[in-house]
DNA sequence: GAGCGGCACAACCGATGGTTGTGGCTCGCC
DNA sequence: GGCGAGCCACAACCATCGGTTGTGCCGCTC
């Protein structure tokens, strides 16, 4: 299906001529009755009574339409999030399931026709991301580079929320009945997170973490996908790993898992934003604002030594 | 653009593979690859990475992935909505801001992923809506015909829901003031009710209510567009009109008109549902549902001679 | 009944979108 | 390191499509 033929069909449909859609679209008025009769060949359907002063929707026309406006406002809105110089406000997150991105959706869902795209840049080397966001690639990042003195002059970061870490515990675990938990009562449990890297500023949270609270944390070894890890901890009983609270994990329901949260003190990943310093996106400072507007975490939190307090100069 | 290159590009970033998505679409690889490159001709972007084991998405390209889907999906929804044999629920409603179409409205909100076209016969003649029921081109319709006897056998008529009439006043009306209004208090006013066809139901109820109250109802006279009904209102200081609680009416702000409800009795004018007595469309039935649970009007409410009350067992 | 406005059909033609054939690239394996 | 396998891109070719101009038909209006 061609989405002129669709464009055509609508102001057609709504100018009640197909000369006058025609006139608007620069083609004759053959060409769009050629169109309008592809689609109803298309569609086995009449789309028009042809009148004498015009033309007239029929009943499947006037189902139609409304589905042939939202196909052309969807096609409007692709070109608009990938046209070179004004496109759509990009952002990157480190997983689609993270924290970020159910912040994002969030937004997204209390304001509607915010022409937002979330993507997943799949490197986890900062100075890849620091390069993207300086070349323009994408209009900001959620991640967080340890010594800010690195980034180039033209790239900033600020600080963007704090993330609770909650136990992802199976049902067999020693753990699994309590409704909170203190990072002490976690002494001596092995705690399981695969797919750090070695060297990333993630690496370093549960270095400085497991370090600070004498905790027995397992951020080495591959990761062999959600699956294996949910599968894992299902089953096991004595091995349980860190998600953050608004993380978004899908598991089946037979899985069986608990979320507990940690307090006294709360334990916080700072989640930071990169972005510009110089003309930023428009549409990024309604984000920064509503991230500057969630509701922030207890005062008894740790954070790791790099954390920088949000300064509100930055908001 | 064409969507078949949409869908194409949709399952060449799922699989990974242009090739895997060209068998599942029945055409070469090197159709696949054609129909890539004219997109990305198009949108001036590049949408894969090819690397040696297959296609991997870009930035831009995952920034445009969602929207591909969005459209690919919303054609879909489209063609299924006309599709000859086994097409979306489509309903007939009087008019696009009556209180019939709000209410299929809140009910395609609360009910989200129903295939429901609402479609506006545009004629005013109920032995043409019961043949379009008849003849299946329409599912349903939000009619009232006064005499259920001459309805053919195949098509049964059943009550949907009552609409409660206000008063519509602009500002400088003796009555603009006032809360409530009893249908007392309404007599010596004029209330101009126009375009309504002789002869219709539309006529009868007002004949009856304005004998029944002694009202002075003026429903005669051509109808030249709510735009001037609602210019006259907001000037004139003796002319009211009627409509229903539930209609919408998007007037200038600037108009300052006012609606109020009318009580002991309630006015209300009962709309009923036409439909095949066989093989309705399955879609209709929680619909029906959904009327009957609508919040009833209270005991005190006024109704024409041909209003049938509910019997449980039509719905 | 003539004129007019609007849509459809016909003929024509360049562009498009499909095919087959082929070449280049990367990866993995002997 | 050479080689085959797998995958994508390019070239050549061809049918179809989508546009144009020209023309005919139809219903409304005067």
């Amino acid at each position: 299906m061609d989405t002129e033929a669709l464009r055509s069909f609508v102001r057609a449909a709504e100018l009640g001529q197909l000369q006058q859609a025609a006139d608007e679209l620069g083609v004759t008025q053959q060409a769009v009755s050629k169109r309008i009769a592809v689609l109803e060949r298309e569609l086995e359907i009449r789309l028009f009574t042809r009148t004498a002063r015009g033309v007239e929707l029929t009943l499947d026309g006037q189902a139609f339409l409304p589905h042939a406006r939202s196909v052309v406002a969807g096609v409007e809105r692709a070109i608009s999030a990938v046209r070179p110089g004004s496109r759509a406000l990009r952002i990157d997150v480190l997983g689609l399931r993270s924290a970020q991105a159910v912040i994002l959706h969030d937004y997204w869902r209390s304001h509607p026709g915010t022409n937002l795209d979330v993507v997943t840049l799949k490197v986890n080397d900062p100075r890849v991301v620091v390069a993207a966001v300086e070349a323009g690639d994408i209009d900001a990042s959620f991640r967080t580079v340890t010594d800010p003195a690195t980034l180039p002059r033209d790239v900033r970061m600020i600080p963007a929320f704090d993330s609770a870490l909650e136990l992802l515990v199976g049902p067999r675990h020693p753990l699994a009945s309590a409704r909170t938990l203190t990072p002490a009562q976690l002494r001596r449990h092995r705690i399981w997170v695969p797919g750090i890297a070695p060297g990333s500023e993630w690496a370093d949270f549960y270095d400085q973490l497991a370090t600070d609270f004498d905790l027995r944390i397992d951020a080495a070894g591959p990761h062999f996908g959600d699956e294996v890890l949910l599968d894992t901890l299902a089953e096991s009983a004595n091995v349980a790993t860190l998600v953050g609270a608004r993380d978004r994990y899908l598991w089946p329901t037979n899985h069986d898992l608990r979320r507990i949260p940690i307090v006294a003190p709360t334990l916080a990943y700072p989640i930071s934003l990169i972005l510009p310093r110089t003309n930023p996106h428009p549409g990024l400072r309604p984000i920064i604002n509503h991230l500057a507007n969630l509701t922030p975490l207890p005062a008894a939190t740790w954070r790791p030594s790099w954390a920088t307090t949000p300064r509100r100069g930055d908001r």
